[in-house]
DNA sequence: GCTCAGGCAGGCT
DNA sequence: AGCCTGCCTGAG
């Protein structure tokens, strides 16, 4: 991955597969917003950044460093899209799921505010899991400024082990606040590494995530696609339901797709959620 | 008021 | 194994 640095920036370029948009908005992640110029601002890694398009190229605040030790693995740039989307075109269906997702990628996220956001998304939708979750960190985290606005990190676990869930009542996440704190003292206390589970294998990485209270194989999936780098994960949701009832009424087995199904389940639930709104 | 939501867990058949 | 229900909360 080429890329160079210029006033504050970092420049690189990118073929087809990167859409800022689409990265942004297919559901992985909850703390990049869209400014009225189509850049995206948010806080990632303990640190604030704006992200926007310039012609064949992906420019984004920092420098070379930030690049090299933070955006690079963040964004993926290591995985070839477009051999993986051939991968993927196994059938018509696919093939269209898959030319309309084009420009997703699959975000390699922080382990533990990962693991405590989908455990928020559980019965919740994007709007709410994304105030639920701003709440939290202004709450529990680092106050940092960027470009003369503040902004706030997302709370260590250690942050909120020492929580009780009434302190995490201004959040308002409900039956989910004690799943938050069991998490946040599993990963504390090192019972849950999810450094570990990430060198692991995916039945292992899900295994022990669902001793956790309130995972199941929805939100475990989730955690171990977005940010144990496992790309084998294949989240099912309701609408991923509906997709595979709909289209593969004879049954339907993830591991066709390989190291390539987490993206193939991207590109599924990306092309049936746009569909019907 | 009432129902429902991108899920989980416990108890049921 | 599959089906049902309650769970906090807020939106329609």
């Amino acid at each position: 991955m080429e890329y160079f640095e210029k006033n504050g920036e970092v420049y690189f370029s990118t073929e087809d597969d990167f859409d800022l948009k689409k990265i942004f908005d297919c559901g992985q992640c909850f703390r990049w917003n869209e400014n009225e110029d189509g850049s995206f601002t948010g806080v990632a890694k303990g640190r604030a950044a704006r992200i926007r398009r310039e012609g064949s190229s992906i420019v984004i605040s920092g420098n070379a460093e930030d690049m090299r030790s933070v955006w690079q693995n963040y964004f993926d740039l290591d995985r070839d899209y477009r051999s993986m989307r051939r991968r993927i075109c196994v059938d018509e269906y696919m093939a269209e799921a898959s030319d309309f997702g084009k420009g997703i990628r699959i975000l390699n996220q922080d382990r533990w505010e990962t693991l405590c956001s989908f455990i928020i998304s559980q019965c919740n939708n994007i709007p709410r899991i994304k105030k639920i979750v701003e709440t939290m960190c202004r709450e529990f985290g680092d106050k940092i400024c960027f470009e003369g606005r503040d902004f706030y990190t997302f709370p260590d676990a250690e942050t909120i082990a020492a929580l009780s869930t009434d302190d995490l009542a201004p959040l308002r996440a409900g039956y989910r606040a004690p799943y938050i704190i069991a998490a946040a003292k599993a990963v504390s206390e090192g019972t849950v590494d999810l450094d570990l589970l990430s060198r692991g294998t995916l039945r292992d990485a899900e295994k022990t995530l669902k001793t956790l209270p309130g995972i199941g194989d929805k939100v475990a999936n989730c955690v171990i696609l977005f940010s144990l780098r496992i790309p084998e994960a294949f989240p099912i949701d309701v609408w991923m339901k509906k997709a595979i009832k709909a289209h593969y009424p004879d049954g339907f087995d993830p591991e066709i797709f390989g190291d390539c199904a987490g993206l193939a389940q991207q590109y599924m639930f990306y092309y049936e959620r746009m569909k019907s709104a």
